[in-house]
DNA sequence: TATGAATGAGCTTTCATTCAT
DNA sequence: GATGAATGAAAGCTCATTCAT
């Protein structure tokens, strides 16, 4: 069945991210790979030069869907509503994506997928550098006056309330913590 | 040569512990670990039924350590004196135990050692709930009305400079976050 | 070298049941089977999937081998001949496949082979059933007036001219007393 | 616990058996054996000087048996009940010790021990001259004018009883087979 | 006698990758 | 493009045996 290049790695990397989330990239080979694309093994050493290749795929799409994320900010005036946004972008990532990005996050933080990591993320490193602006454009838009300074502790309460999720989802309520850092932060206009 | 048993598993501990530290627990074979502690492959597995009972080991050891911050919480009567213990314990995890850190986390987070950690907690269940109960306490002293709610949120700032830190050390002036974080809960007695 | 699977399949069966009589199957390593098959090992397993499927397959020919038989009895009109046919197929068995009906012995004796033995039979069930009905068929016609009722003691006789003669074959005249056997047998007629 | 040799001997030869009858000789460790007779390994080195000459000294025990049964025939007049002696032997072997029996009859299958089993019988060799003089004795004393050319085939009978029901005790009823062939041969006096 | 720490060779199995077809 | 046969290295684990204590 003859499909198009792009299609054939769709198709591996769609079936190739679902093993990686399940069992981990280790324990996933390459003929699970491509048992669950349904494809033959050397196809799929034609479309990726080796396994490393396939994660280094799944993690460039990753890391474009951030560009999104900053276009929906920039084009959204209203502060509060853009706190809504990085809110919900968050809710979504780590409730709906669980599994994803509990493998994204072990990818990221183990020291033997450093290179592949560094490789991946130099494609486009302007993109990190947007997304900040937009976070520092949103604090000080809630009344920040020194917002570069304050995004540290934003950004780790974002992120400490997905990891805390991730890792033990039945012991943390997401959804209500995420409603009073909303508050916390939507207050902040008239504090500081 | 021969040594006492408890030697010789620390040194098989110890040998693992560095290994996983640096090239991760899959990538790190016994026989490397055996070769590091200067002993044959067959009394790894005298000493331990597999490579997972040594991971296991390992992770009890780490869990361990937690009794021993409850301790100190429980000792000290100040409650900004009590919220920098935890401060530092945290720094001091996430500096000078760098790597042990990023470890220990993307172990618990993989899907794949979900057995492994569950067998690792239901050692001591109890030690959690302690250490929970000496936050809300902590939270409570420092002037929350309803410190079990604000807990998670107490939690997330916590963890998620832990995260970002470890996530790109270079990155995150984590000293100097820690230092906000400490001074938003320390002045929180007069607010809410 | 590119070789079809099914010649491949052989070559491997080949070698291992080679080996498998001289040395036993737990004796024997994949690694020595690959060898004489002039295979990596790794290939072995492309084709099997563990070293207890290839001795599934190897029972397998042979259980297959018995559906031979019961054909040419079926074919045979006369009873002496028939008897003649079973004794010979005895001699052939024993006597040319000297160390592989020893092997097939053992591995149907051996406990630990139970569930391996039972998974081999159930392929085709009826196989021993047809036999059966032709060997009750050839005692009736012997004349014994109740084939079904004599069957095991018959069985037995022959069972156990093939074990004394497997267990010592200098010390058995498999031959001579295959000989008296018939001769026992084919009297029948006029007695009982 | 200090016990005199012969026991400790007992003590390993017993463990040994449950455990090579259970999983067979290669599938039983010399660690299993040693833990299920609480000693520890080092002491049934000083025992046995390796664990082929456990097996050894097991079969070796199990010819010393024989000795009896040739003595209990020779003790015996009548031949009917020589002949009911030797079925009731018989009979008990293989339904009460059916997996000794089996394990028996696969280790002296296996080539791989021939040198192992030549050692055991090498230790009294006379012992089965005095048991084949009692069987021929038997034989001439039911009416075969040429027990010794008999001989054979009543073995073959005896041992293919035997042997198939090992095989498959439920498919194979052997107490009324047994009696068919003690019928058989009682009547033979008259014969021939 | 008695222990169990220690070894080292060997086992089955897996797997990323290559390449003839 | 597409297949799957083929490789070889390495992994986790077992085990008979030895030996210091």
């Amino acid at each position: 069945m003859r499909r198009s290049a792009d299609e054939r790695r769709s198709e591996i990397l769609r079936a190739a991210v679902a093993l990686f989330e399940q069992n981990g990239f280790d324990a996933t080979s390459v003929e699970e790979i491509t048992a669950k694309a349904k494809i033959s093994k050397g196809l799929a050493y034609h479309y990726f030069k080796s396994k490393d290749e396939i994660l280094l795929a799944l993690i460039g799409l990753r890391l474009a869907e951030l560009d999104d994320l900053t276009r929906r900010l920039r084009a959204e005036p209203s502060a509060e509503r853009r706190l809504q946004i990085l809110i919900d972008q968050l809710l979504d990532d780590v409730i709906s994506g669980e599994k994803r990005q509990r493998f994204l996050i072990t990818t990221f933080l183990q020291p033997q997928n450093n290179k592949l990591v560094q490789k991946a993320m130099k494609v486009s490193p302007e993109r990190f550098e947007s997304l900040q602006q937009e976070e520092i454009r949103l604090l000080a838009d809630l009344g920040f006056k020194d917002a570069e300074a304050e995004l540290p502790l934003f950004r780790a309460g974002m992120q400490g309330m997905a990891f805390l999720y991730l890792l033990n989802p039945a012991a943390f309520p997401l959804r209500q913590v995420a409603a009073q850092f909303v508050l916390k932060y939507s207050k902040k206009q008239e504090q500081t």
